[in-house]
DNA sequence: GCCAACGTTGGC
DNA sequence: GCCAACGTTGGC
């Protein structure tokens, strides 16, 4: 069981999308960067919990909790000519991309960016290092407690 | 294998 | 829209 961040714009795929519909599998295309994809391909498993965080937005910041329910597979959107996720280096037998589904857990009071910098508790955390861009990371124990449970205010 | 050029991410 | 930082590409 690890703990995540994944990184989604709201106006594409938001965690008010995953709350709308809570049974849905929502498959997290689009990601671009081998790093983001190994921890995607590789690392995690079904069940893992992930902050959805939303980013490219006016206040950035986590907005929620989903969970991994899928193994990983290839990301359809590769393949699809014309659309902004293509990539044509990519052939269907050998795929490049892949990802996994993910689906609702909680939607939290939104925690900006600003504010996540303001805690001593969270300095270590990756998405606070500096120049930090990945999509998809690990987060460590200690910090998916303290922010569900000072921060959110869920119950361990 | 180095590194400059370029494209992308993402906060502000 | 700007720009810092990073990842990728490709010439050498």
């Amino acid at each position: 069981m690890q703990y995540w961040l994944m990184k989604s714009e709201p106006e594409e795929l938001s965690i008010g999308d995953l709350e709308a519909t809570p049974a849905k599998a929502f498959p997290w295309f689009g990601v671009r960067n081998y790093q983001a994809r190994n921890f995607m391909r590789d690392t995690m498993q079904v069940g893992d919990l992930a902050f959805f965080y939303h980013s490219g937005c006016a206040v950035p910041g986590i907005a929620g909790i989903c969970r991994i329910c899928s193994d990983s597979y290839p990301d359809d959107s590769q393949f699809a000519v014309g659309q902004p996720y293509f990539d044509p280096e990519s052939k269907p037998e050998a795929p490049r991309w892949y990802l996994r589904d993910v689906r609702f857990v909680a939607r939290s009071r939104l925690l900006p960016l600003a504010e996540l910098r303001t805690w001593p508790q969270l300095a270590g955390m990756r998405l606070l290092a500096r120049g930090n861009r990945l999509s998809i990371m690990p987060v460590s124990e200690a910090e998916w407690k303290f922010i569900t449970g000072e921060l959110m205010g869920l119950p361990s």
